[in-house]
RNA sequence: GGCGGGUUGCCCGAGUGGCCAAUGGGAGCGGACUGUAAAUCCGUCGGCUUAGCCUACGAAGGUUCGAAUCCUUCACCCGCCA
């Protein structure tokens, strides 16, 4: 570790706050650390949100500190409260499975680093492991006497909820001793004396800091992360198809490498530090190409590729890119072949259809290019449907012999950069 | 436990018997301009077999020719008092 990788941190941007700044240098400095985030199942796969935490465990892992990732399968069960309302519990069958495909998700993010670099690999744990036994006299008795809770209403998450007319039912308001303790635990079984988390998780890291100092008389630090928003004010990671996940799965690489291509220049250009490891002067190098020629779109390129491989590795990116070149190139669709045009609409996501043939309007909807058949209509209506680059007029014509490209493709689009493929089985011989 | 206030479309928020699929704002979506940006302007914004019909204003009933609007019960939220 050449630099200080707190000042690493800084420079990227990735401290919002921190405990004892001189205290943390100072344990970091001494030898390894044993640091903990948390992730809740709540979902089940982490969206582009959970990458700032990701961002910040490898840099320490970098550092040669020891990772542990905190799945809560018993902090999922009750719900982190959220500003604005309360959380819907979900099934505990639900969530274990999710915390199963978050763990398994996890994974290429600090174990592939630690193999390669000879690193500390994660350490994983779930906190259902020590909350499921807790009875009641003993969460009263042994975690709840060293809570106050005017301390717990202060919070920031719990205040809002308060002075909202949401209210917040006695299940969430409980959620901070939970985490409080998940750190006590953790202290305890691991060693581990510093949590990091999203600025959202100040409260619930302070608390566990409290707690641990109560119990165990042990100074033990935080780490969190600023909030991630676009230059709009809105929360990072939203899209038409609602959040941005890494399971390729539910948003395939090429959305993926899409969302970030597409990123507002200002956007880009903050976000870049932030996601980027490449060396600081290289980073300046492209926000400043960014700034005097925004429209090649460097730092959005370069936040694209490198996320793309760190999340889906090297062949999705190959493949994304590849498919975006072919759809949004220059080419007449009618000279692409069937080989290029077919790996391209997969990647952006296609649907067969075999006997007849539905209207464009049906075909809309099959491809998920729109939510209903009265959207379509609209969408034909407005203008912004394309069928093979050419603007439809009819919602409810068919496409025509001629519409069929190589390999039985029809290339369907929705605005500018919406597009999905439709193939034909089986492919008439021409 | 008592009293009062509230629950409207993705969000905020109007609407107190017909002109309400529901004013307005925001978000979203589309178009124009661009760079598969931003800003701006314009349009659109429940569903369907789309000049018509269906489903919707916390839930269930009721009054009425007709209800988001009136009545009853229930659920949840907020406040004050106990």
């Amino acid at each position: 570790m050449t630099e200080d990788v707190i000042d690493d941190l800084h420079r990227r941007g990735l401290i919002a706050q921190s405990t004892d700044e001189e205290a943390l240098r100072a344990s970091l400095a001494e030898g390894p650390v044993a640091y903990y985030c948390g992730f809740d199942p709540t979902a089940p796969s982490l969206h582009v949100g959970s990458l700032l935490q990701f961002m910040v465990l490898r840099a320490l892992q970098r550092a040669g500190h020891q990772p542990v990732v905190l799945v809560g399968g018993a902090t999922g069960l009750i719900g982190d409260p959220r500003p604005t309302a309360e959380r819907q519990l979900n099934d505990p069958a639900t969530v274990a499975t999710w915390v199963q495909r978050i763990r398994e998700q996890v994974a290429p993010f600090l174990e592939l680093p630690a193999e390669r670099d000879g690193l500390k690999g994660p350490i994983y744990v779930d906190n259902l492991d020590w909350t499921a036994s807790l009875s009641a006299i003993d969460f009263l008795r042994d975690l709840g006497k060293h809570f106050r809770v005017s301390k717990m209403l202060a919070k920031e998450a719990v205040s809002a909820r308060l002075n909202s007319e949401a209210g917040i039912s006695y299940t969430e308001f409980s959620y901070q001793i939970l985490q409080a303790n998940d750190f006590l635990e953790l202290f305890r079984r691991q060693g581990v004396t510093l949590q990091t988390g999203g600025s959202d998780q100040w409260g619930n890291l302070t608390a566990g800091i409290d707690l641990v100092r109560r119990v165990e008389g042990a100074a033990v630090h935080a780490l969190s992360t600023p909030l991630v928003t676009k230059s709009d004010g809105t929360k990072m990671g939203k899209t038409e198809g609602g959040s941005v996940w890494l399971d390729p799965s539910l948003t395939s690489p090429y959305a993926f490498f899409q969302f970030w291509l597409n990123a507002d220049d200002a956007d880009a250009r903050t976000w870049l530090p932030l996601f980027s490891e490449r060396p600081a002067d290289e980073i300046e190098a492209l926000i400043e190409e960014s700034i005097e020629r925004p429209a090649a779109r460097t730092a959005q390129r370069a936040l694209a590729e490198e996320i793309t491989v760190l999340v889906h590795g090297p062949e999705q990116l190959e493949q994304a890119e590849a498919a975006g070149r072919a759809l949004f190139g220059r080419d007449d669709l009618g000279t692409l072949g069937a080989e290029t045009l077919g790996a391209a609409l997969q990647e952006a996501g296609s649907v067969t259809v075999d006997g007849e043939v539905p209207t464009i309007a049906q075909l809309m909807q099959l491809t998920g290019l729109v939510a209903s058949l009265s959207e379509a209509r609209r969408t034909v209506k407005e203008g912004g449907a394309y069928l093979n680059n050419e603007r439809v007029t009819d919602a409810d014509a068919v496409p025509g012999e001629e519409a069929w490209l190589a390999g039985g493709w029809l290339v369907l689009r929705r605005g500018k950069r919406v597009v999905a493929g439709v193939r034909r089985t089986p492919v008439p011989a021409s």
